[in-house]
DNA sequence: TTGTACGCGTTATCAC
DNA sequence: GTGATAACGCGTACAA
């Protein structure tokens, strides 16, 4: 590919010249100028941007970590970053670390080897995290996205993952609800999972309820029916369930259909999250939803803002209830119609 | 960030020694070896990426850019390169085009700029793009993804789009089905939804049924119910429609229960792609199923291949028709009934 | 086995 | 206004 150089020889000035005539064209008389973009032309010069990062020392590149692609929620948030980043003039290298501690060391450290400009990382576990222990002994501008901002010493752009939890459970409540239960993927892997569940449970004893325990699936993005059996059938049998997150939630109402169960007549299901499709289904999904797209936008701008030498303390983004089919009133109960 | 002439001074050998220490290590002695490893582990230097491809004429990074990152088949497909792409020592820089045609120039340049090893696309119609023809004059490494191979002149991973139609519409024929009508996204934007409806006539076609116009939604991934009513309340009221991708699919399901219909006892309803959702909802989704990961895996082997200067002429992969419950037999009609 | 020296393509600092 | 030249950090042919 035709470099500078060649470009300066065919337009019968020098590399300085040439170089000039693209980063600062005023410096350069107006005919000289010509005969150097007629030249790129003919030769298609394109920009060497490798030698350009080496040269200035940074790159415009900023990488990013997801746990999943397979989740909308990341896949969401990503699209909005990738079009922020390249309004600013950046590109993004994308990496999916299947919330495993050691992929997320190898890729953070595969990053820096690329000199990216600044991280945007999601992580299994903010406060307990290998990866965020290492890097706080460099200075990388580094970003956090859903992670709860604990005491992990990087700025972290997100919803309030305990009142939002806690929303939810009022949301419930409000609507007649007295046993409510909450499930949740592997619960170890998420720290946001583990707020949300703490909202439930100030919720609940707000409102001088026992919370129940979470009731663990598997798999973080399919819900597994006989995982809530025993919780359904036993003597607490909650009319109401609030889910982790959509897929979850959304798998789960299609698996109590599937059973026989009504939704919400027999069950209420609330999701979390907010992905789009949940507004399509039938009955629509009920969910807090997080603004994803000013989360991705909010994420881009904030490291920015770092790369810049600033050290933000970006506040929570606000969180909204979106009402949906998925939740009713509970079925009257026996013991309810009792008690007028 | 400390470089490699620190770490050879710190080691006190000479840049070219520390240089091979790590690039080539059996040609330093073993003695020499550890002393550099100790000084680059002391000052904690991180090989440049950078420098190493301006030096090496290679970056180990791919070009990918899909439509959009709101659609799971994209999500999950970039899921599956981003993975086989890490196995081989390879990043990406992902990008969205929003199916826009000078987004999607704009983006090659400032991937090919960036000196990207090779491209992974998936265009917005590949026998008609800008971009592609641009890029037929350079000779990068480029490969597309989902894009029917046409004259585009660049080779293609994905499903034979045609054969997949048509076997989608043999299914219904199969379940009894004989008034089927197809509906798609705005359909100038996609090439591949328009092989999928040409499988659908020719299918059609072959049982001597008239193929329906395709009915066409003002969005990609959210069906509008009423670009449907006139199909449905009119003379042919199909007893089955498929869809072009199964956002459409599902959320026309959420939809015509909404509106009381039910699926599939009043209208079966097929999607394409098979994303992972599907199989959770109820009805389940009845779909082809692309396998989304092998075309993933396929698109980077395939393109590493070509990076190495072979010339690949990847052959179709397999889809597989997935039944759900969103199909079924239609319902017995008077015309029908008349004639065992 | 190790050191010297050059080049990858660019930008920036000097002179002219 | 323009041109020569030195970095940026690394790999490697060649010499020692």
């Amino acid at each position: 590919m035709a470099d500078l150089l060649s470009v300066a020889k065919l337009a019968g000035v020098s590399r300085a010249t040439a170089a000039r005539a693209f980063s600062n064209p005023e410096l350069v008389r107006a005919l000289t100028r010509e005969k150097v973009l007629k030249a790129a032309e003919q030769l298609s010069f394109r920009p060497n941007k490798v030698a350009q990062q080496l040269r200035s020392q940074s790159t415009q590149m900023i990488g990013v970590m997801v746990p999943s692609l397979d989740n909308p929620v990341f896949a969401e948030q990503l699209q909005a970053m990738e079009v922020t980043a390249r309004a600013s003039g950046y590109s993004l290298i994308v990496t999916t670390s299947e919330y495993d501690a050691s992929q997320e060391s190898e890729i953070v450290e595969e990053m820096l080897r690329q000199r990216v400009d600044g991280l945007v990382l999601t992580v299994a576990d903010a406060d307990n995290s290998a990866v965020l222990n290492k890097l706080l002994y460099e200075h990388p501008p580094c970003l956090l996205v859903y992670n709860p901002p604990g005491q992990s010493g990087f700025p972290s752009i997100g919803v309030d993952n305990l009142a939002a939890g806690a929303d939810a459970t009022h949301h419930l409540i409000e609507q007649g609800h007295t046993r409510i239960s909450m499930v949740a993927g592997p619960l170890l892997q998420s720290d946001r999972a583990r707020q949300r569940y703490a909202g439930y449970c100030q919720a609940m004893a707000a409102h001088d309820l026992i919370p129940r325990p979470l009731v663990e699936m598997p798999r973080h993005t399919q819900a597994n029916l006989a995982c809530l059996t025993p919780e359904l059938e036993g003597e607490y049998h909650p009319s109401a369930v609030i889910c982790t997150n959509d897929l979850l939630a959304i798998s789960l109402i299609g698996e109590l259909q599937r059973a026989g169960f009504a939704v919400p007549n027999d069950l209420s299901v609330m999701g979390f999250d907010g992905i789009a499709l949940g507004r399509h289904l039938y009955p629509s999904l009920c969910t807090i939803e997080q603004p994803r797209a000013a989360i991705g936008q909010a994420a881009i701008h904030t490291l920015l803002s770092m790369i810049n030498g600033e050290m933000p303390n970006p506040a929570p983004l606000p969180h909204v209830l979106r009402s949906g089919e998925s939740v009713g009133a509970p079925a009257i109960t026996p013991s309810l119609s009792i008690t007028p």
